[in-house]
DNA sequence: TATTTCTGTTGATTTTTATCAATGCCATTT
DNA sequence: AAATGGCATTGATAAAAATCAACAGAAATA
């Protein structure tokens, strides 16, 4: 249980096997089945949710009714409305279940007791925080730089999994686009 | 010297007057003047530079040698390319001065030491870089979600001293436009 | 198996944004 | 005082993307 958890987590710091036993006595195991809430806006996020396997997005819902995926998240990765979880204040996103998955819960009292108690457990957030940093300024840099085209071949040699995995409407959501650009972004690619 | 750096450390962490003294002791205080680069992008970026007083940008240059500005950064900010400070990759930004300004610098040994014999130096890491997350994921949410009026608003109401001390074509690459369309996105707000 | 839902594509049209060019203003420099 | 460069605005036009509508194949469900 908790395989792939703690490969990442051993994988970037160098935690004893006791120090993963700790570790251990705060984790929640979850299953969810496809089309499952994790989280619903409005709630609070009383949780960091690390995918074992499977895939989930976050995602937004506009006035008109329009979702607007912020994150996709497959094996390996975490989600969370992080503001909602430091805060407390209710969640303005929602997660839900894109395939049967199962995740690992870190609770708010759970995040608070390791980081109080097990330094490396904080040197593995600021190590998880800092890339998720950086992977969205990539990201971002990327959306007023780039061409869609660009955009789109970036998006697939950095993320073929979830290419194959999502469907494309979702991708076009994530990219801020209506389904039909993009279906069009392809086929101007693929003539070429 | 370094007052607010030290006031911003304070607030998040409750350093000891000797840990204050320690870290100190590996900062290096610089003065920028106004148009003049800290880093340019193909160097590797030796530094986290937190502003004292004064204005920077981030920023990338595409084939066509159109800007793209990244990141603004005021006072009490920090600016870098964390990805190549990190990897000792070489940058893919540069960072010039908008404004004579005071920085302090970290640099790579001296965040490395911190990090290994200062354990609230790595709280305070986290702090400020959770911080940088959430803020960016705000910004990429309003710009996948909201139409231009409203992202404008937003970051007007957001960031009012970036408005008042930036010229209006930085604020348009800020926002991936050009400054054409940032104009005429004001008119129309204040007809209303 | 039949049927409903989900998905991706295409075409026609409208809306949005970029591009190109010109102008006026202000601040700085000469 | 005149000249220069940076900045914001406006107009005309082109290009890009959204919208609306229809369709077809695939997958899920009854």
């Amino acid at each position: 249980m908790y395989e792939v958890f703690f490969q990442t987590l051993k994988n970037k710091v160098p935690f004893s096997e006791e120090e993963l036993e700790v570790v251990k006595t705060y984790l929640t195991p979850k299953k969810l089945r496809k089309k499952q809430y994790l989280l619903q806006d409005g709630d609070v996020c009383k949780f960091v949710a690390f995918v074992e396997n499977g895939a989930l997005r976050s995602y937004t819902i506009d006035e008109k009714g329009v979702e607007h995926i912020i994150q996709f998240a497959l094996q390996g990765w975490t989600i969370s409305d992080l503001y909602s979880f430091l805060t407390a204040e209710p969640a303005t996103y929602n997660i839900d279940a894109l395939e049967d998955s199962e995740l690992v819960l870190i609770s708010k009292s759970a995040h608070e007791e390791l980081l109080k108690t097990l330094p490396k457990y904080e040197t593995w957030i600021r190590i998880q925080i800092t890339g998720a940093y950086i992977a969205m300024q990539r990201r971002l840099t990327s959306i007023i730089s780039l061409s869609l085209e660009e955009r789109y071949a970036a998006f697939t040699s950095l993320y073929p999994q979830i290419i194959q995995r999502v469907p494309q409407h979702m991708i076009a959501s994530y990219m801020g686009l209506t389904p039909e650009t993009l279906s069009r972004v392809r086929k101007k690619m693929i003539r070429k």
